[in-house]
DNA sequence: GACAAATCTTTCCACTGGCAAGATTGAGGA
DNA sequence: TCCTCAATCTTGCCAGTGGAAAGATTTGTC
């Protein structure tokens, strides 16, 4: 329970706080497919009905959700990068680290995130938290040319190709397509070994012949 | 109708295929977030418990329509090499923009083929299917170095790479996060247009410095 | 202290998937 | 030809789900 916690059913203080966090883990637990708004409202002690008046509808608690996950997508590429070596290109590697991480520690949360299409609305919640963690890539990149981010020509098509990259490793290997022999995703031997693949795959190189 | 048709209610002669194309067509029209088996049953004309017969449960009815997904991506991805100039690397480009096809032809069933787990058993209808678009792959990969799939070394982790990139550029432009102009995606110019973005995407190389 | 707004509950409804039991049809054998 | 049996499909039922409507409770404001 946080500070504002109350005893009376009524009024629960945080229920907008404390019914994502039900989400999350409940997403966590079993998954997007059986998500069920009734189970996270009696997870929290609520009525089925209480979660409507803070998201609207579903839609707009699994918006609210992914909200939450592009800000837990970006704390983690910048926990990766802070623990990184020295050099612009490994700050560079350590953010992809750091979105793989995000997907293996949650893949539920990684899925309902990137499933969600992104709108038009450029004023969502939704929005400002994709194009956060899209800046913070793009000024990984920027500091490999020395300059500011998407001020290099090609700059943004080199933001795009590492996001593709680390995204389509992230996702394949999900589904179970990329070979990985730890079991535990969240151990250190898995995390080391998909660090290494990425960091093999990120640069492999394919010439026309 | 098929050959195979029917007049009485019962006994529909060719009912799983049947379910089949209704189901993904329902998955194009509604998308598979609010995906019904009693509207696919519907839709044909049947009971809604009809086809559990011969799906088992909507899982395994998911899991059948994720094997005709890959059966059509691959098509995707041989009929755009065809098509391709007649160089290894044009007809590898070519595959992966057959794959980009696929996606955007039907993102619900793409978001649905990949959504599913991989799974362990490998006698599995899914498994093959994935196999066999994998396979495709890792023959285009082959052939840019003269030798049999898989055969070279590192040819395994080439694949991985452009299968990583290929994929990763879908579901990126799927959730409307790669910026595409095009309105229709299944015009022409929007096939030119992130045929020509694959391309350069495909070709970055971050040098470490 | 009264009133309005915000928050949560109760009740109801349409829809969903799956189970169990029954109806219909086609195939193979006497 | 007729009978039996397995395959196929339907009907009826049930628990679970999300949302709408209306009501109950608490908080904030004057």
């Amino acid at each position: 329970m946080t500070g504002a916690t109350k005893a009376s059913s009524y009024h629960h203080g945080d229920l907008r706080r404390a019914i994502l966090d039900a989400g999350e883990a409940e997403l966590t637990e079993r998954g997007l497919a059986s998500f069920s708004l009734r189970r996270v409202a009696a997870r929290v002690g609520v009525s089925h009905t209480a979660p409507s008046h803070h998201f609207g509808d579903t839609a707009g608690m699994i918006a609210a959700l992914a909200e939450r996950g592009f800000g837990r997508l970006l704390a983690c590429m910048e926990a990766r990068q802070a623990s990184a070596a020295d050099t612009p290109y490994d700050r560079l590697m350590g953010s992809g680290m750091g979105y793989l991480d995000f997907a293996f520690a949650n893949p539920a949360l990684f899925r309902l995130v990137f499933g969600l299409p992104k709108g038009p609305s450029p004023h969502s919640d939704l929005h400002r938290a994709s194009e956060a963690a899209f800046m913070h890539l793009a000024g990984a990149v920027a500091d490999l040319h020395g300059s500011a981010p998407l001020a290099h020509p090609c700059a943004q098509e080199e933001v795009l190709a590492c996001w593709t990259r680390v995204h389509g490793l992230a996702e394949l290997a999900l589904s179970g397509y990329i070979p990985l022999r730890a079991d535990d995703p969240n151990s250190p031997e898995a995390r080391a070994e998909r660090d290494a693949l990425f960091r093999r795959l990120f640069e492999v190189h394919l010439l026309r012949r």
